[in-house]
DNA sequence: ATGTAAATGTTATAACATAACAGTAATGAA
DNA sequence: TTCATTACTGTTATGTTATAACATTTACAT
């Protein structure tokens, strides 16, 4: 299985050059809507980038408002539509616990991420592990039920702020 | 590990006295605010018995309709005040893919349920996997990080919405 | 160029949740 | 028993998140 050790970094307090992973993202968005023969949109791209200013997932009307002040007067069904299109190709996933929207990591893979999430800094992880999915599965087809999405949200401290400088 | 076989008995279609589990679930919960010294008010037992109406969550304005019709008007925090002491106690469990709420089948003990969640019928079933708890337990805290809540749902198609007669 | 489907703009409103403050009821100490 | 304190409830207003419905524009294939 690949390795996403890489997600340790996106604690907030490891300090990776963020521009960079906005724009690794963005390019990876291209290049799997071109392949999927979707449409990544202005609209769209911008969006995906708002969302990705940070590792810390964003509500919907942070977006808009972001977007609003750059482009003037903006509605919601603007944001709602670019996320769920962003949701659908798996660039970007929601955050239920927080009714908040966080980049993908690797949109091209699995979509079953774990994450953990800070309930300090508000950073946001996500983290893939094969036996913690099968686990899952298991136990519901032992159960009868046939799964479709999950959502797996573990709150609590992350380890740049348990480790206060 | 406690059985919790009688999780299955919640899918929509098994047929289960559900006055039955109601009146259970009310004992339960009086024992167990007694025993924490906390009150269960007239409101707070009505409002879990509006919850526990079903094994389908509900919403907490489904909630305020129901209380309106038979006590007269009234607002949304006398709702959510009860949604958040029952909470506070364990005595339901809020389904964030959904925000609503459900009543939690064992009370007294630990807290971590997974929720099979129909998207057919709606009805959600509370489980309780060790091996689950301990992978993802294990997961967080190699990486550092300390878990609080957990939130894990599975949205999928229950055995008897596989199976309709 | 033009018909069609996809995307976006716009207005309004639905659905979910809380802040803030006033009033009432339960509880325990004097 | 009274009083003070705390917990609980009532009420009004408002904040936050999300979608319905319909008009308009844009992209694309023919």
């Amino acid at each position: 299985m690949k390795n996403f050790d890489t997600v340790s970094l996106s604690f907030c307090g490891g300090s990776h050059d963020h521009g960079r992973c906005v724009i690794t993202a963005i390019k990876a968005a291209e290049e799997l809507c071109h392949s999927k023969g979707v449409r990544l949109t202005d609209a769209r791209k911008r969006i995906l980038e708002l969302v990705w200013d940070s590792h810390h997932p964003v509500g919907a009307y942070d977006v808009l408002s972001k977007l609003s002040q750059e482009s003037g007067k903006t509605a919601p069904p603007t944001v709602y539509r670019a996320l769920d299109f962003l949701l659908e190709q798996g660039l970007i996933h929601r955050i239920e616990s927080l009714n908040a929207y966080v980049g993908c990591a690797h949109p091209a893979e699995d979509h079953a991420g774990l994450f953990l999430i800070c309930n300090k800094c508000g950073c946001a992880a996500e983290v893939h592990d094969e036996t913690i999915d099968q686990t899952i599965l298991t136990k519901a087809s032992n159960l009868g039920f046939r799964p479709e999405q999950r959502t797996l949200e573990v709150r609590g401290i992350c380890p740049d702020c348990q480790n206060p400088q």
